[in-house]
Order: structure tokens, then sequence, then C-alpha cells
DNA sequence: CTAAGACCTGTAGTGACTACAGGTACAAGG
DNA sequence: CCTTGTACCTGTAGTCACTACAGGTCTTAG
């Protein structure tokens, strides 16, 4: 192994590496490269992830997008046009200003979702008997016209 | 088939009717019964479900407390209290209470996300050009104090 | 008698990971 | 030289709360 080879290598990580320095799980780096989020990075003679800075930048570019609740199929979407370099300002703002949409609809749901458990629980005299206005409130079938449910970040 | 059997199945349901009338997809009724949350219901000749008026009242039970945000294993719990009937007001409120701080952090959670959304929507000038502080923001590392991630509702 | 519809079981897919089991590679210490 | 420890590898299965088939049986109306 010739000296140049050395200095190329300066630069690169092992997958452990990356992992401390994104805070990504290295499972999760594996499975990121399996589903075509992260590139398959070129390999050493023993088979191991050899990853360049190219790679801690694009890795840290999808976990802040997650910290931002975009669901792995938006930060494709984000990566393919940053991929193609054909993005302009106004679509990254408008797909920016369309999650924020969703967040707060989500926002919105909470808000019904903690008034209605405050109003459930304000009903309750709150002691040792066997009879409780909560349980009796969950046996009843509501209006039903909002849902929560799929609405996971 | 006697009268009086007829007279019996009077009130039973078909799961397609319990279906309609709790709006609980037939596929998840099926689902409650095989992971424990409903019970086996008794079945025709032909091995059909056959549903009694305390199935409504429970699965009515189960799809209110989904709504309201609670997870099959906390619901679980809940009918568990409930079935065995020695739970207290005080109980029930207080898992209640403890369920709505949860939702009251992931709506904190949330409200941050927002926050950040706004401040890089703005800072984007909103141009054609190619060349946006959204990506260059995703593309660095912040704080991290805080992660939205598995804070599903 | 036939066709539509409701029901049955069992399995696989979703999203975003996480957790193994069982194996290889390689460096430092005895 | 051997052992020990660590980091890496692949592949599979588990999580949660469903949903969506495939491929079958049963019931009911015309």
């Amino acid at each position: 192994m010739a000296l140049h080879e050395k200095i190329n290598l300066k630069a690169t990580l092992a997958i452990g590496v990356l992992s401390k320095k994104t805070k990504v799980n290295i499972e999760t780096i594996r499975y990121y490269e399996r589903i075509g989020v992260m590139p398959s990075p070129p390999r050493s003679a023993a088979g191991h992830r050899i990853y360049a800075p190219t790679h801690l930048r694009r890795l840290t570019f999808i976990k802040r997008s997650r910290e931002l609740g975009f669901s792995l199929n938006e930060i494709r979407a984000l990566l393919e046009l940053v991929d193609g370099g054909d993005y302009t300002c106004d679509e990254i703002r408008a797909a920016t200003l369309l999650h924020k949409e969703k967040i707060l609809s989500r926002i919105k749901d909470l808000q019904r979702l903690e008034k209605t458990l405050t109003i459930m629980s304000d009903k309750c005299a709150g002691d040792t008997l066997p009879d409780c206005p909560i349980i009796d409130a969950l046996y009843t079938e509501e209006d039903g016209s909002y849902s929560i449910l799929d609405t996971a970040v």
C-alpha cells in the first residue's frame, strides 16, 4: 500500500465514524442505503463501506430533514431536486410551506384532542369509587368528525 | 331453525353491520380479535362471527380511545381495569392526565418544528435561482437537542 | 340455478427504523 | 503465535396499527 493511497484515504470515514458524527444509527445508515436514499459507497478490500465527505453532507441533510418532520419519501423528492441541480428557491420554499401546513394541521388535531381530554378529566370527581365519567364517555360514540389516526410525524 | 332461536339472534350483529355501526374496518375488527383487544365472538354454523351488543360497546370504547390518541397497549390496560371492575375514578383520571401530558409535549415538539420551518422559509428569497438558504440549512447540523422522531400519535 | 355479495383464513405490505444471529477482518497484548 | 476485543458484514425478523390482497366458502335474491 503506497503512500499516495494513504493520502487518498485521509478524508474517508468508516460507517462507525459516520454514525458518530451524524448521530445516525449504523443500522439506519445501512437501511438508508438499502432503500436508496443514501448511495452505495465504495468498499475496502475486506468489504467495509468507505464514506467520503459528500456522504457526510448527504446524511446530515437527511437527518436534519427527518428532524423537521419530512418523511423519507419527501426527502427522496428533495434530494432528487438537489441532485438534479435543477431546483429553484421557489420550489423548495413551496415544499417547505406545504410541509408546514401539514404540521399546523397536526397541531390543531392534537389541540382538539387535548381539549377533549381536559374536559373529560374535569368531569371526573377523582374519588375512589369504581364509577367514572371518563369511562362512560369512552363508551359513547362521538361526532367522529375528526380523526387523529394516521397523522404520525 | 325454531322461532325462539330467531328471537335470540334479534340483537346480534354480523361483522359487516358492526363495522358500519362503529365505522371500524372489518379487517381491523378481525385484527383486534387476533391481538386480543376484542374477544372471540361465537360463530354461526358456517363459521361467521356473531356479535352481541356488548361487543358493540367494547369496539366503540376502543375506537373512541384510539381517536383520543391512546395506543392499543394503553387501551388494553384501560380495558383490563374496566373488565376487572376494580378501577377507581382516580386511576382513570391519572391515566387520562398522563396521556394529556404526552399530547402536550407532542404539541410543543411540533410547534418548535413549525417555528423552524417558518424561519427557514422566511430566509428564502423565493426566486427562480437555483440557490436556496433552506437547502443550505438542511445541510447544516443543528443543535439536535430535540427530536420529533418516534413521537407518533 | 346462478350470480352477487358477505364472510372466512392466512399472508404480505406499509414506514422508519431496531435488534438480533451468525459470520469475517484486523489490531493490540500476552 | 494465539487470544481477545472491536468493528464491520449479511440477512432476517420484530415493532405499531393497520390495510390489502388471494383464494376460498356461505348466503340470499332473482
